[in-house]
RNA sequence: GGGAUGCUAGCUCAGUAGGUAGAGCAACGCCCUUUUAAGGCGUGGGUCACAGGUUCGAAUCCUGUGCAUCUCACCA
């Protein structure tokens, strides 16, 4: 035997040494010209390598040498080094599905499989089951070899079921042949349903196929996978180690199904409204910017549907949603991701009080359906989502929680002496002195009124100065017919009596215009087409957005944000 | 953008006055035909995130970088 645990006979002119007890060799397969490595003796063989034409590389494998004829370009070798950085767990799952393709057996190979049962359905109606044939698909997510016989915990889109396979039912050749197979493999199983003496619901297999090799190894059984960053990374292994991960994907689901079968009852139209746009507007936020390569032009990522969603009250569509994906390029935390789901609705005929009876009912419903109650636990807080919903106004609620009446403030420069006394000054985002009422009333809200909202809460009347896309109020220019929801402090849904008089609509613009100019980048932009269209005639309408990602996490007693969206944004890794 | 914390085996985590890197699970070999975090015996497995520095010697101390988590700001 020689370093590379070869048999001294045989040539090895062609295994080179890569480093200290590493070696190359050289190997012919069909096509094109392949290379395996020999680690410490034992002799590897990189299956990726190994294109079709395995015959004489499992040969190889089990100790015969081949005759070299030919060695691999240099170029080519790049590719088997980084091979070598394959952990010892990784390399025997490969040699196992090298073999199992030598004997033409390639897992990869099978086409489908006939899943005639899940594992909920058998262990749901154990009775109706017991003793009748039962054919099931998944994941191997344990092993247990006791001899000959063994237990496999099997996962499949409903949960687990166990299934148990000895050598006398399968055969002592195939029995030894699944013993060699890993966690993480997928398997399809037939068998009939029993119960075992320890009285857990399984199949006894009588068949076993193979249908997809795992080439990693999964996360430990026990304390599964943890690591946050791995989580959202490879959500796919966060599906298969955390239960209730693929639980709280699929409520999400159910949620979005039930406000769609809400609206579409209630006669709303779904509608789809451009992503791509020259203007993002509709909110105050900062876009992202993209190109046109065809039309040589900026565009931006839609940050609201606002306006192309009114467009279509005009058209007299009376009642709309769009349900998608809005992107605000800000901030990333547990309550923002830079891509969200968002649904806002749009309601001729109505107001914003209106909007408040929608939420509401549509909120309990929606949790009622999904959660089989109108009462859930958020983080160990228990939130009462039966409607009515408290009312409040804005006003009010700083009078309330932050001791200050606003309602006798005459103008802004009271306001800005009572910002100062109560330490607002700090909170406001302008100087002082160019602070309105409205700015200030929002910054008392913000301060000492927004905390304590635990419970589901209406907002009513904000500031016309910061809702300039909103009735006013009738008798009060400054204020608006504008409402947002709380629940747990967190702002769910905004909606308003939408304003609909291009004359003023134009007017607010052109103050966000200059508020643009003097750098505040989240001005809303001017949109000449939609004042067109409200010149055309917007009948009175009720609109609202409602942040569904956000009512996600209450449903789901979600955390982060992150742990209602698949795949959230992150930076990549390296 | 600021601050705090973390990054060690496939996974979950220990580790140290600065002196050859540890456990459990997983893997590999053997035993076991109703187990279920199965059990028993044995064996392998690491660029201690990355790059510098201090030192005879660095996973450990210092500096920088990357990524993540939390938090503040921004943001509704």
């Amino acid at each position: 035997m020689d370093a590379a645990g070869l048999p001294a006979d045989k040539a090895h002119d062609s295994i080179r040494p890569l480093s200290a007890g590493n070696y190359r060799l050289f190997i012919e397969s069909r096509q094109p010209w392949s290379t395996c490595i020999a680690f410490n003796g034992k002799i590897r063989i990189q299956y990726r390598l190994l294109k079709p034409g395995f015959q004489r590389a499992a040969a190889f494998y089990q100790g015969v040498c081949m005759n070299q004829e030919q060695t691999v370009p240099e170029g080519q070798n790049q590719e088997a080094d980084e091979l070598r950085n394959l952990s010892e767990q990784q390399r025997v799952r490969r040699e196992k599905l090298a073999k199992l393709q030598s004997e033409g057996r390639d897992p990869f190979a099978v086409l489908t499989w006939n899943q005639t049962h899940h594992s909920k359905q058998i262990k749901d109606a154990f009775a109706e089951h017991e003793n009748k044939d039962v054919s099931v698909a998944g994941r191997i997510m344990s092993f247990r070899d006791i001899g000959k016989a063994g237990f496999i915990d099997l996962q499949d889109r409903d949960g687990r079921i166990q299934v148990y396979l000895n050598a006398e039912g399968l055969g002592a050749e195939i029995y030894a042949d699944i013993k060699t197979w890993d966690v993480g493999d997928i398997v399809g199983v037939e068998g009939y349903v029993f119960k075992t003496k320890r009285g857990e619901i399984s199949v006894h297999a009588n068949r076993m196929v193979l249908l997809t090799k795992s080439l990693e190894p999964l996360p430990e059984k026990f304390h599964g996978l943890r690591d946050p960053e791995i989580r959202y990374r490879r959500r796919y292994l966060d599906l298969i180690m955390n239960t209730q991960v693929m639980d709280t994907f699929k409520k999400r689901t159910q949620i979005i199904k039930c406000i769609r079968d809400y609206l579409d009852e209630r006669e709303y139209i779904e509608v789809d409204t451009p992503i791509l746009s020259t203007i993002a507007s509709g909110a105050a936020a900062r876009p992202f910017v993209t190109k046109s390569n065809a039309l040589n032009l900026q565009l931006y990522l839609r940050i609201a549907t606002e306006l192309y969603l009114k467009r279509c009250i005009v058209g007299g569509m009376e009642r709309v949603y769009d349900m998608g994906k809005n992107f605000r390029n800000e901030g990333i935390d547990i309550r923002h991701n830079p891509e969200f789901t968002m649904i806002e609705l749009y309601q001729a005929y109505a107001d914003y009080n209106d909007m408040m009876e929608l939420l509401e009912n549509l909120v309990a419903y929606t949790a009622l359906k999904v959660c089989g109650s109108t009462t859930v636990t958020y983080q160990g807080t228990e939130l009462n989502l039966a409607p009515p919903w408290r009312r409040l106004t804005m006003m009010d609620a700083v009078k309330e929680y932050g001791n200050i009446d606003f309602s006798a403030v005459k103008d802004d420069a009271e306001a800005q002496v009572l910002a100062k006394k109560h330490g607002l000054d700090h909170e406001l985002k302008k100087k002082l002195k160019d602070c309105t009422k409205g700015d200030i009333l929002n910054a008392a809200f913000e301060k000492f009124a927004e905390e304590h909202l635990i419970q589901p809460t209406f907002i009513l009347d904000y500031p016309a100065d910061i809702s300039p896309l909103t009735k006013q109020k009738p008798g009060d220019p400054t204020m608006t017919e504008r409402f947002e929801a709380f629940i747990f402090a967190r702002e769910i849904a905004n909606a308003y009596s939408e304003l609909n008089d291009p004359i003023v609509q134009l007017d607010r613009f052109t103050q966000q215009a200059r508020e643009r100019e003097l750098g505040d980048d989240e001005a809303y932009m001017l949109d000449e087409d939609f004042v067109a269209s409200l010149e055309v005639g917007m009948p009175p309408t009720g609109g609202m957005g409602i942040g569904i990602d956000r009512l996600i996490m209450f449903l789901t007693d979600a955390y982060s944000i992150r742990d209602v969206i698949l795949f959230p944004t992150m930076k990549p890794q390296s």
